[in-house]
DNA sequence: ATTAGAGGTTCAATCATTGAACTTGCAAGG
DNA sequence: CCTTGCAAGTTCAATGATTGAACCTCTAAT
């Protein structure tokens, strides 16, 4: 199985996954896929990838199951995540949170709330309203409170998506350009 | 911030997370050391990962704090856990679950069970017995029901101590050679 | 018919990884 | 004291992956 990356000889569930989604990008397009984001060209603009890479990744992820190509009503292919693909949400929340708690300050982090009851949800996944552990569609993502001189310089269509509430697993607002 | 592999621009708690634990086979070298693995030549023997790469992210490892090299008292060094790598247990077992629902059959999947209450632990996370989601240090990993030619070719320290149920957290016990 | 933009592919330069060979430090045995 | 052996590195040439820039192709609009 001649995968990019094989850790060969691992017949260990975390280098099986690993191989898959352990690549450089895979799992910040994953993320931005639970964020709504779809189209080949807002991936590249968001994340600044190269494009040859993106093109390898989504098709890996889509050889996997874990990514559908779909051609949206507007014409035009869109990359959206599979039920595998969401199963992934546990596993980009905790990296995020794990990531969030010691490498982004308090008032750089992004706030999700339980859509269903407003709550807001905690590091570990609870929300601390109703405690539940509510799945990525029940998720509203909040703007951060406040954000670096990078990011307010980006003007792309998802970072601009991104700048107001937003339900995860929705496809972003485009805002006219 | 020269890390090995950054992700520049992306003020993300994922992308912050990915710089130091996404790198191939960082997190098998956490996974390996919440299952009781510390010392070098162990992780070298079990991953067959290169000497060169595995100084460099066990550097990497200890100066993020997500482990420490600590002298046993066999006089040499071994690696292990801070608090703030062992929360990193999280991710490691979201990955392992997902891997192992898509990619490794039900025979040769680990089992884990609730030491406190002997109740098997389902893919999410959760005691069957009991309904608590127990911490790392609670977990005892069973052996495989079945393994595949290529483990059971396998005679390093680690892979004959993991053949036995094995408490998380845990130095391996080390077999006479 | 021309233009523009999406979504690629191709390619040379750079950077990371690999495996083998070499080095260092310690500890035990003779 | 001298040697042997081993753990834990370091170094280095060959290989493989990533990058950024340039080019290509298709579609839809002017």
């Amino acid at each position: 199985m001649p995968l990019p990356r094989e850790y060969t000889g691992e017949d260990c569930a975390i280098a099986r996954a690993l191989e898959i989604i352990g690549e450089r990008w895979t799992l910040l397009i994953v993320r931005d896929a639970f964020h709504g984001v779809a189209r080949f060209s807002d991936f590249r603009d968001h994340l600044a990838i190269p494009r040859a890479v993106l093109t390898e990744r989504l098709n890996l992820l889509v050889e996997h199951g874990i990514m559908s190509r779909v051609t949206a009503g507007s014409g035009r292919d869109e990359y959206v995540l599979t039920p595998k693909g969401q199963e992934l949400w546990s596993t980009v929340w905790s990296l995020q949170s794990w990531g969030a708690k010691y490498y982004v300050p308090e008032n750089r982090r992004r706030a999700y709330i339980h859509t269903g009851c407003g709550g807001a949800v905690a590091l570990d996944g609870r929300c601390e309203t109703c405690d539940a552990q509510p799945r990525p569609g029940d998720l509203t993502m909040l703007p951060r409170p406040t954000v670096s001189p990078v990011i307010a310089a980006k003007t792309d269509p998802v970072s601009r998506a991104l700048s107001v509430p937003h339900r995860l697993l929705t496809p972003i607002e485009r805002t006219h350009t």
